[in-house]
DNA sequence: TTGTAGGCGTTATCAC
DNA sequence: GTGATAACGCCTACAA
């Protein structure tokens, strides 16, 4: 009959308009009316009006999920995310999410708590919901995700990291590049004893390659190591502050500490300055994201800006042009990242003399 | 030819396996197929290990646009969200979809970026995709938009406010109450010129009430009021503490800043810290949401903890169950809220003379 | 510019 | 326990 049966809030039932009732009403066949939502311009000016009309009448609001299936395309992104609290990921996803706007398609969303065997569980689902494209978060994927998505054919895009072999596309910047050049920036300025928080490496190259840059500086610059001056730590203030102490009470000479994060590194920052520990003359601190908050920090943070919510539209446009069949000529794009010195890496007056000396 | 006519990233079209190939390969009806997926104990042991073994074989997916289209139910949840840059609203969602996770669901995202037209725009397609329920984040809605949901009876669940008038269902606390016993906390302790920094009040309500909260409880107690005393800025440490230098300007008798986001007094302690505003000696500062980030701070800051997770996992399971046929008992839940005094509002030395006197 | 026919891949329904 | 049949509501392809 053209109905759709929807049973509701209030339990009754109501009989839906379909496509055939504003055919019907508007005195044309059901593909005209299809036309006149698709191309309007392919329609004579009178049916489109007398089409609008029967619309309005019957609160005909168009069933997508069969458009879907005769079209065989959802205008349907599948997105994986860590976790949404978490600044930096919520920012790629929300440049991500415009882009997407911005050409009709939308975002179905799905965690994955940074489990690899969890991100495998949704993009099967989405595989199932026949999604037109993948947005991934970092490069460290199940081989069974990576096959479905290969084998499927499914255009996919990686965030955050330069995969060597990205599954299809992938936009980022290089975290080994960003790390080794804040340790770098550190060595140069005189610090010799940094030290390092990150947060948990496993299953996470992001972290992984900050840490591996961190210590080829280290290496490459002739900076003193220790064991102690690495730690890995969960994404939190409060832990950054304990992971202090321990620090500074096995190496109390220890002169700079790097943080992998922003809100690790103000963690870090607060307890320092409940120890009476001064920043950056008893202790350097730099972070690593770029937030709001770095700037505003006393003393301000040194940090990497990374490019976030250019980064999320890039790799929107780049899905949708491969959708709409358009060769993408780069398929791993590195956007770039930028150190920012602050004053919680002022080289101190002591290290300028003994540097000078 | 029960085949998925498939066109992917490298161009080549690919056939897809469809439950008729299964069936075939399996020996059995399509039909017991989709028993053996949907309802494995319908179907016996044997035909089971037939029909995965053939599904195997086949790499078939099951296509769910299908599914929906036949079945009418989507397993898909609608979600408006302002943004995901803003750690709270995060939290909610995050919280949503893990109930969601649970029983099956899924989650289709659209940024409203404060703007109701943006909202209804977005429900306006979520209804298109015959979502099975939407979560709106507030309360403040255009008419169309709740007349849609209404007329289609859609299940619906506003988050973070508690509506006199709900569209369907809501889990929230009290903005006023919140917003109103920090204002009373802080006279109590002895302060009489408190002023408000809250973010952009308009088309959301959860600023005004808390605004509205502040000044009912400025005039039940007394305290001075000055129109100087008030100020809407953007969620931005940047302008808080610009903000801070201007109300420090005009009235530099204030003893007390009220901000109703974290990071905004978070950026208006940093200025203090600047300035050389001794907190909470020379001024008070309180927060609101419960961030991580405030019991951090130098002094630590006194907030509003919001169960923000909670309220989301709650708003998930109570629009599920509504989907699922039970009946909900309560249509607005009241999730409450904890005020935590920190150092930022401790009673200053100076302070508890006075009032001792 | 408009219409007809057929099918998209699955599930509801009822029969066996 | 299993299967045949008929939708689900729209769009592709082709015809007029």
């Amino acid at each position: 009959m053209g109905m759709e049966n929807v049973s509701g809030s209030s339990g009754r039932r109501v009989k839906r308009a379909g496509i055939r009732d504003v055919a019907r009403l508007a005195g044309v066949a059901p593909m005209t009316v299809s036309r006149a939502l698709s191309f309007p311009h392919r329609v004579s000016i009178e049916t489109r009006e007398k089409i609008a009309a029967a619309i309005a009448a019957t609160g005909y609001i168009p069933n997508r999920v069969a458009s879907n299936l005769s079209s065989n395309q959802t205008m349907t992104i599948g997105a994986v995310i860590p976790t949404l609290r978490n600044s930096i990921a919520a920012d790629f996803t929300e440049g991500f999410s415009r882009a997407l706007k911005a050409r009709g398609y939308h975002l179905l969303l799905g965690n994955s708590d940074f489990i690899p065997e969890g991100e495998e569980t949704i993009v099967a689902e989405f595989l199932a919901r026949r999604v037109d494209g993948v947005y991934l978060t970092g490069a460290t994927h199940t081989a069974k995700t990576r096959k479905m998505l290969r084998d499927n054919a499914i255009p996919t895009v990686e965030i955050a990291s330069l995969p060597e072999d990205p599954i299809d596309m992938a936009v980022g910047f290089s975290n080994f590049d960003a790390a080794y050049e804040v340790t770098r920036m550190l060595a140069e300025q005189g610090y010799r004893r940094v030290a390092l928080f990150t947060t948990f490496t496993k299953d996470n190259e992001r972290q992984v390659e900050r840490q591996a840059g961190y210590r080829a500086a280290v290496r490459d610059f002739g900076l003193d190591t220790d064991p102690r001056f690495v730690a890995e730590l969960e994404m939190d203030l409060k832990a950054a502050g304990r992971q202090l102490r321990v620090l500074v009470g096995e190496r109390p000479d220890v002169d700079a500490l790097f943080c992998t994060g922003d809100f690790i590194a103000a963690g870090a920052l607060f307890e320092a300055q409940r120890l009476g520990i001064r920043v950056p003359d008893d202790l350097a601190i730099a972070g690593f994201e770029g937030l709001e908050i770095a700037e505003n920090l006393n003393p301000s943070l040194t940090t990497v800006r990374i490019p976030r919510f250019e980064i999320g539209s890039r790799a929107g446009t780049m899905l949708l042009d491969r959708i709409a069949g358009k060769d993408v000529e780069q398929r791993v794009v590195d956007m770039g990242f930028e150190i920012i010195k602050r004053g919680s890496t002022a080289t101190p007056a002591t290290l300028r003399r003994e540097t000078a000396s």
